[in-house]
DNA sequence: TCAGCATGTGTTGCATGCAATACTGCAGTC
DNA sequence: GACTGCAGTATTGCATGCAACACATGCTGA
């Protein structure tokens, strides 16, 4: 075992210094808005500056960071407004995989979302909501992976990626969440069935009330947030 | 006036040379599957390898070149398969965006597109392929642009980036081209006319019979270069 | 003849130092 | 009291050098 704070050996620096900037953006640990100091940064991971640098152009290109010449980055701020926009952009693009994936779809693949289903209502049952999340975009990246369209998988997982954040408040409320794992099972059902159609509009559906839950979620944070803060 | 090969300053170095080699990319200068040596370009732009590689960084992001640790950047390449998973995907945005810009295009948003449009057709007119090839991009953007959904535009724009260089042999033959200016009058005027559905279904109509032709022409170009090469 | 290996060369990954730019605080003026 | 001008400081942008890695070539032994 190494003495240092942090194991950056796992591909270059680069690659890994990425990683841990964006997990420290998507968790909230950076909070948005707020300007990143270069040797703050360098020194807590314990990497020099080029890496860092260049890490922040990817970040840049994914929508998670600003880069002000000559005046720093700065983590994108995104109002209710944006997300709903993206929110959009996501469901519009599952409609286009649904019915792909309904005709594509192999034996395998429905075999393994089946599989991701069952984890992820184990972890609703244990009430592990983090798990259950992660699981859910899973399966719904899955699904358009399904449709077999590396463009369509590569948009949308850049696209999801970008909101992760917000869309973790949708299953703060107990009824929704039990109704959301029902809707999945629904969900993988018709997509056994290869009614594309039909899978469109569930999509459609379970995405619009799951983003409805998470806004009124944020919305509440938000007011909460302006009173305490200022 | 300076005496350099090139005229880097305009904005950072690191903005500059990411535009030169998406430029390269985009142009065929730099051939798909071919390695891009960074001395090489290095000493062609007059720059220093730390705003090189962080362009590489952003190019790859933007799907444009691949990188291999301690292996270099290579310049990726789409077949006719990727090209037309992407089409398929810009039709799906375009499907989204048009609902909503029959409903929230506002009057400068239209008076913008007619000018454009008008413009368009000088350069058919005039034999301007290149001309006429910017503008009728312009235009798609915009009417996407005119869906008042910033998420939906970035994706667009960067999509439509990808795979640019692909769709410019659309117009090769005369009857098709006369046709897709015909098709634009009529796209903008429905749109004017704020009919969504109807907009949506002529959008998508318009490109499936524009990549048909460029499909068409790339396979022949295809198969000229398999024979003249190897 | 050919697989496996050692060596050499070229290229990439990263750390560091310097120059240029933006930000901060303070003095002076109206 | 507010506003402008001006150092001083902090931070970023970039060039460069060194170390690590990948690839190519030739060599050895079977």
């Amino acid at each position: 075992m190494k003495d240092q704070t942090v194991e950056p050996r796992r591909g270059t620096r680069s690659a890994f210094v990425t990683q841990q900037v964006r997990d420290m953006i998507t968790s909230g640990e950076l909070e948005p808005g707020s300007r990143i100091n270069e040797r703050v940064l360098v020194e807590r991971l314990n990497i020099s500056r080029t890496p860092l640098r260049e890490a922040f152009k990817i970040l840049e290109g994914e929508g998670l960071i600003t880069i002000r010449p000559n005046a720093g980055a700065t983590v994108v701020v995104l109002s209710t407004e944006d997300v709903e926009a993206s929110i959009e952009v996501l469901i519009g693009l599952e409609s286009i995989a649904a019915e792909r994936a309904a005709r594509n779809a192999t034996e395998a693949e429905l075999d393994a979302l089946t599989d991701l289903h069952e984890r992820m209502t184990q972890a609703w049952r244990d009430g592990a909501l983090m798990s259950y999340f992660h699981l859910n975009q899973t399966i719904h990246q899955k699904i358009v992976d399904a449709a077999q369209n590396q463009a369509l998988s590569r948009v949308y997982a850049s696209e999801s990626a970008r909101i992760r954040r917000f869309r973790f408040a949708g299953n703060r409320d107990p009824e929704r969440w039990a109704r959301a794992v029902e809707e999945h099972a629904r969900i993988l059902d018709t997509l056994r069935r290869r009614e594309g159609a039909l899978l469109r509009e569930m999509l459609r559906a379970h995405h619009l009330s799951g983003w409805g839950a998470a806004r009124r979620a944020l919305e509440m944070q938000q007011e909460v947030e302006g009173r305490g803060e200022t």
